[in-house]
DNA sequence: CTCCTTTGTCTTTTT
DNA sequence: GACAAAGGAG
């Protein structure tokens, strides 16, 4: 028997081994120690643990589960299947892709190539515009989560989205083009398992059969493909046992369904319920600053999390004068504590969005702070990287196009649209791929079969490489054969040297991925690329981290600082205008609860985005943060010291629909202008609210406008006085 | 065909 | 402000 340290409820759900099982498990009450305990005392108890199957949100988790597991049980461990829905489809896919017309090895599209496949199709539909290639893939996935060909989904839709019939035109030249590319992309790998599943009752069977406890983490998370692939598989045994916290449900924007969690009982029926909401993280002044932020949702059930840690230190809320005050108060706190005796491992900043990670990049290096952002540009989303890459994919899938655009011209050969045409033409007419067309020859026109010849040798010799090399002698070959090492050591352009030396360590990444992957080949290399999660790079050294609250789900920090937090921002601009804040608030409670033992919240009064200089209103999360109890301490030095003009906008506490507030261009004092401000302008006042200009007298600094509050009547302002309280609302 | 300039879009989050 | 896409000159 394993000593996990349980308490009552997590025992009582844990030694619960058969047929459905929910556990709601707040933030912090042990999830992950509950799921690794069960799979112990499953194997303990006489289950082979090739009968269990491990479901996580990333891979990390995946892996460091495993670890957990091997930990406790020894060599048993490997057969436990641990690992993404996505890893786990695709493994399952590879086996018997050819049922479904694939080959297996078939290339994983991420978002990048999928947009460049929708891209390049709009060109051949009628009416398709490529700029709107986002919105069209937005469709197309939501199409694919539903189950939905393009046919149908033009059925469901034709009465509520106006351009239905061209998405489904899209959607359908976008299948057609990922099935000639022998291409699958992320909502594929559910979709197709589920079809395969459907369409070959004996697979199905055999990993029915295989599976006698099925257990999913993060279940607030799960999308209908992934719910659906669940009922599937556990049709047979019924053994489901799922860890979630629809509080935590962060992820809707791409198709999670907080229902799958909420509904479980009904959808299951006879599934057994059990709550964990003793909380081992975070002191009791930060768990009360996540519990009042948190009860303000609706859609939730009812749960309160407490904490036997003491009170701890006060959560404190920064009112910072501007971006750059924000982000020198947390790099001298980040000294401070420190020098204290703190770690920086054991510290995180945490954003809304990538964008805002920079001004700490920045700060952190001019005072030697070690750091590493998680979240935002990859390394193998470089551009030279991606392109590097379409070498190997092109080695390991002939088929696939995308990849064959991608390394054509690269390095530059003189092949250019025309001739890429040309090629993309005869491969139309003849039903054959773009690197078949130039196998065949004779298919181009004298003139570009001659200029792509060289491209063909070159894509030739890396595919007979492929056959004979070691995966690192093979990554070598490639950028040695390409000619894309004399082409960027020979460049002038500076940042080729860079680029060379990113290429290279492509190298050291497949003999790393080599060493913990001993049996795999170059094309398990490339799937795991695809499949990378943001957090997967998170290691034991010392530095801090700078992420968004998306990539540190599931981790805690024992100091953390939560930044950023305006209106606009955290929560963000299209939650605001949408009026639907709520997962937005699940996301500051994410936020919030990753930390142990001090909580930092900042916003800053004005800042830089976008090449202007913004204002916007606090968060309404610090408002909430705050409940009843005075238990946030504000320290920001910004408020008290202002001159009475310059008063920074009040809370719009709880104000539904407060749009984006963006200060009116600061203007040199010799050449006032505030032509913005004319009658029926909406603005906002740092003291009274939303107003409504209705009258502007005068030109230039003596401008002054009358204007309306709702509830206060009319007020008058000389503008180039209460300019620094008022700012133009953009809808 | 390539290089240079201009223009437009972006910033919500990612398996 | 940064970067990609588009457009024009060589």
């Amino acid at each position: 028997m394993h000593d996990f340290g349980l308490n009552n409820e997590q025992m009582l759900a844990v030694n619960d081994a058969d047929g459905a099982i929910l556990v709601i498990a707040g933030a912090g009450s042990g999830k992950t120690r509950v799921l690794t305990a069960r799979i112990c005392a499953l194997v303990d108890s006489g289950v082979s643990p090739y009968n269990i199957l491990a479901i996580t949100f990333t891979n990390k988790a995946a892996n460091e589960m495993k670890e957990r597991i091997a930990r406790e049980l020894g060599y048993d461990a490997d057969g436990v299947w641990t690992s993404t829905f996505h890893s786990m489809c695709a493994r399952m896919l590879r086996m018997d892709a050819e049922r479904l017309g694939y080959t297996r090895d078939f290339t994983i599209y991420t978002d990048l190539e999928s947009e460049r496949v929708v891209k390049r199709v709009c060109e051949t539909v009628a009416g398709a515009d490529a700029k709107r290639k986002g919105v069209y893939l937005d469709h197309i996935s939501r199409a694919k989560t539903a189950a939905l060909s393009p046919e149908e989904y033009f059925e469901e839709t034709k009465d509520v989205v106006t351009d239905a019939n061209t998405v489904a035109l899209v959607y359908r030249a976008y299948e057609k083009e990922l099935k000639a590319c022998n291409a699958m992309d992320f909502d594929d790998l559910l979709l197709k398992t589920v079809e395969l599943f459907q369409k070959c009752p004996d697979v199905l069977e055999r990993w029915q059969r295989r599976f006698r406890y099925i257990n999913v983490d993060e279940f607030q998370d799960t999308n209908r493909l992934q719910f659906r692939l669940v009922k599937m598989l556990s049709a047979v045994w019924g053994n489901v046992f799922v860890v979630g916290d629809e509080d935590q449900s962060i992820y809707s924007w791409r198709g999670a369904e907080i229902r799958n969690i909420l509904d479980f009982p009904k959808e299951f029926p006879g599934a057994k319920v059990y709550k964990l909401e003793q909380n081992y993280r975070s002191t009791k002044n930060i768990l009360s600053a996540a519990n009042n932020v948190i009860k303000h949702n609706s859609s939730r059930n009812e749960k309160t999390l407490w904490s036997a840690l003491g009170d701890g230190q006060e959560v404190e809320y920064f009112d910072a004068r501007t971006d750059r005050d924000e982000a020198d108060f947390v790099t001298r706190t980040i000294n401070r504590l420190q020098v204290g005796g703190e770690n920086y491992r054991d510290m995180a900043v945490l954003v809304r969005a990538n964008s805002l990670t920079r001004l700490f990049e920045e700060s952190f290096t001019l005072h030697g702070i070690p750091y590493k952002v998680f979240g935002g540009f990859r390394f193998f989303e470089r551009k030279e990287i991606k392109d590097t890459l379409g070498y190997v994919r092109l080695a390991v899938n002939p088929d696939d196009n995308d990849a064959f655009l991608r390394v054509v011209n690269y390095p530059k050969r003189g092949i250019g649209a025309s001739a890429v045409a040309e090629v993309a033409l005869a491969a139309e007419r003849n039903g054959i791929s773009y690197l078949e067309v130039l196998k065949r020859g004779g298919l181009l026109s004298a003139a570009s079969e001659k200029k792509l010849s060289k491209f063909a040798a070159v894509a030739e010799a890396i595919s007979s490489a492929l056959k004979e090399m070691k995966p690192v002698d093979f990554m070598q070959y490639v950028i040695t054969g390409s000619g894309l090492e004399d082409a960027l050591k020979l460049s002038e352009d500076p940042e080729d040297r860079n680029r060379y030396e990113n290429i290279e360590g492509l190298v050291d990444a497949v003999r790393n991925f080599e060493e913990d992957n001993p049996e795999a080949g170059i094309a398990d290399f490339l799937q795991s690329v695809s499949l990378v999660s943001d957090s997967d790079g998170m290691d034991e050294e010392n530095y801090v981290t700078i992420a968004t609250v998306h990539a540190v789900k599931g981790l805690e920090f024992d100091n953390v600082f939560i930044i950023g937090l305006e209106e606009g921002i955290f929560p963000t601009a299209s939650a605001v205008a949408n009026g639907d804040v709520e997962e937005e608030r699940r996301l500051m409670y994410v936020a919030i609860t990753r930390a142990k033992r001090r909580l930092y919240a900042l916003s800053a009064y004005s800042r830089f985005r976008f090449g202007k200089v913004e204002s916007n209103p606090k968060s309404r999360f610090i408002a909430e943060m705050r409940g009843d109890k005075a238990s946030v301490r504000v320290t920001g030095a910004y408020f008290a010291g202002m001159r009475k003009e310059e008063k920074k906008p009040v809370f719009s506490q709880g104000k539904k629909g407060s749009p984006v507030f963006i200060s009116a261009p600061k203007r040199r004092a010799d050449a006032p202008d505030f032509s913005e401000f004319v009658k029926g302008v909406v603005v906002e006042h740092a003291k009274f609210g939303r107003g409504i200009v209705r009258e502007t007298v005068g030109e230039g600094e003596d401008k002054t406008a009358a204007i309306e509050f709702e509830g206060l009547g009319v007020k008058r302002f000389a503008l180039a006085i209460a300019i620094n309280s008022l700012s133009i609302v953009k809808e």
